[in-house]
DNA sequence: TATTGTTATACTCTATAACTATA
DNA sequence: TATAGTTATAGAGTATAACAATA
């Protein structure tokens, strides 16, 4: 199949065409794209460390640090320190993070499945199976 | 087909995929990620105006002024005031400019088949396809 | 008065390094 | 002394608004 843009052009116009999606439906939740993704890897499960955290998210520790404390100001995140090593901060998503990262994330799968609609069947499979395959983690 | 990770998540992982493979090409080149867009863009096709090139590849007008600064003492693109209205700045590649642009993207193609080399080549096809059709622009 | 390009400025995002508290 | 988390700071990238030149 000969290309014509560049891969890396193409994927990084998708990127921001689903980011403008997904922007106002963040905003009306009130939330920032990292603290939906907080929400996101602390529903699949739990962590240890925020530097863990950060690290399956591909964020900077630091700058992860406003983000848990709004999360954890508006009980969205359980944090608190490990009584076996005090230094560390178990991390977890309450049950009304979890409501509110499920009723986000219905929001957005509607409208990535609007995009997706205008592609055939057969293809809107195998682009999420690659996708999927080659995004790293 | 049942989706664990959102599609917005995928795509913004893998676009970092496709720009860490990217950014040491453009750096032995010496080359921004910008002014690589600009090469491509004016390689396609010369434009009139700055603010059409902008537009063309999602970027502020002001923002690009730096990099076609550099892009024309580097030779590597024309920039002229059109005769016929003294405020617009008449823009395309040169043949250097050419040059230097295939050599990039030969490069960066070989790179992206590589990544792509791990999926099959029906998908591979679709995948391509689909994400043409669902890129902007 | 409107438009193109430019400059200046401010703002956001991000990373680096220094600091604290625990171990 | 090493590690987790935090704070402070600086740097890059970006957008906003004011400005100059031309129409």
């Amino acid at each position: 199949m000969e290309r014509t843009d560049d891969l890396g052009a193409l994927v990084f116009r998708l990127g921001r065409r689903l980011l403008a999606m997904e922007q106002p439906i963040l905003a009306r939740h009130d939330l920032s794209m990292w603290a939906y993704a907080v929400l996101t890897a602390l529903s699949d499960s739990p962590m240890r460390t925020q530097a863990a955290l950060a690290a399956s998210i591909g964020a900077d520790k630091t700058r992860l640090i406003p983000v848990l404390d709004e999360l954890q100001r508006r009980g969205l995140i359980d944090r608190e320190p490990d009584p076996a090593d005090r230094r560390v901060r178990l991390l977890g998503v309450t049950a009304e993070g979890r409501r509110v990262h499920g009723s986000i994330q219905a929001e957005i799968r509607a409208g990535e499945d609007e995009i997706l609609a205008a592609v055939p069947a057969e293809d809107r499979e195998a682009f999420l199976r690659t996708v999927a395959a080659l995004a790293p983690r």
